[in-house]
DNA sequence: AAAATATTGTCTACTAGGAAACTAATTCAG
DNA sequence: CTGAATTAGTTTCCTAGTAGACAATATTTT
C-alpha cells in the first residue's frame, strides 16, 4: 500500500507558492506516472532519455548529452560506461579530437529502444492527470519557455 | 565556468513533449536558481522545505511529513535526526501513540527559519526566468492541480 | 481476551548522483 | 613554435535517497 488516503491536513504555507517546490512534488509524481504502464520495460527514466536522446542524436558525444540532461559529466560516464557493457551503445573516440567519445545506438540498444517506444508513446497520451487535455499542453508550453527549449 | 555557452544542437524528439522529461529538467534548472540569492543560507532546498513545513504544522509526525514531500519514511528519519542533533527540531513520542514521533522547531530553529524567511521570500518575488509574471502564475497554478495541493 | 493485521519509525545494505582532483588532448597567447 | 590555459572524460570519495527487513505499538477480527 502506498499509505492511508485519509487526508492529512498540512499546511504548506510559503511552499505552496515556490516554483521550486511545486516542481520538485511534481517531478516525483511524474515519476510514479512512469512506472504506472512502464514498470515492465526493465529501465529507468533517466536510463530511457539518455537511450532516446542518443537515438535522436547519433554520435552525440558524452558531455554534451550531460549537459542537456543537466547531470554532471562524471556521473554521465558511469551510465554509459554500463550500458555499454549491456551492449545498449558504442562508444568511439573520433580522430578529429581525441578527449571526447562519441555516443551511438548498438543494434541491440536501437532494437530495445524501438520495442520501448510503443508503451512510451501510449503512456504519454494517456494523460491521467486531474489536468485536462487543454492544460497539459499548456502546462508543457510553460516548462518548455522556462527551460528555453523550443520546438 | 558552466560550459561553454555555444548552442549545441541537440534534438529532444518525442521526450520534448514528455511531461516528466520536462519537470525533471525544470526541477534541476530550479534548483540552480535557488542557489542564486540563497546560497549563503547553508541549508538546500529538501532541509528548507522540511524545516518550513514543521514551522508550519507544529506536532506534525515524521510519517504524514514524509508522504507530503513524497520521500521515504527512511529517509526522512535521517533529515530529521541530523536537525535534532543541529539543535533545529525536537522530537516527542506522544503518549496516544508511542510509535510516532511529533516534529517541531527548537527556538533555534524557528530563529534560523526566521532568517532565512526574509531571503527566500525575495527570491521568490523576484523572477529570473523566462516567462511573465503571468505566465509564471499560471505554471503554478496548473502544479497545484497537477498535484491536487488545493489553495 | 487472543490472534491476526497494519502502521510507525529505524536499521542495514544498496543505488543515484555530485565535488574535486587528475590525465590526456586541444586551443590560445606570446 | 612553446608554454599557459581550457576542455573531455575519468577516478576517488562523499552525500542523498531507496529497498526491504525489523521491533514496537496500535487496530481489527474472531
Amino acid at each position: 500500500m502506498t499509505g492511508p488516503t485519509v487526508t492529512e491536513e498540512v499546511k504548506l504555507g510559503p511552499m505552496a507558492d515556490s516554483l521550486g517546490f511545486l516542481l520538485r512534488l511534481s517531478q516525483l509524481e511524474s515519476f510514479r506516472d512512469f512506472y504506472t504502464g512502464m514498470e515492465d520495460l526493465g529501465m529507468r527514466p533517466g536510463e530511457f532519455s539518455v537511450l532516446m536522446l542518443i537515438g535522436e542524436n547519433p554520435g552525440i558525444r558524452q558531455g554534451v548529452l550531460a549537459r542537456k540532461l543537466m547531470i554532471k559529466r562524471a556521473h554521465m560516464t558511469k551510465m554509459v560506461q554500463a550500458m555499454e557493457a549491456d551492449g545498449l551503445v558504442t562508444r568511439t573516440v573520433p580522430p578529429e579530437d581525441k578527449r571526447s567519445i562519441e555516443l551511438r545506438l548498438s543494434e541491440q540498444g536501437a532494437a530495445r529502444l524501438a520495442h520501448m517506444r510503443g508503451p512510451f508513446e501510449e503512456h504519454e497520451s494517456r494523460n491521467l492527470s486531474r489536468l485536462s487535455d487543454a492544460e497539459l499542453d499548456t502546462l508543457k508550453r510553460l516548462l518548455k519557455t522556462y527551460l528555453d527549449v523550443r520546438e
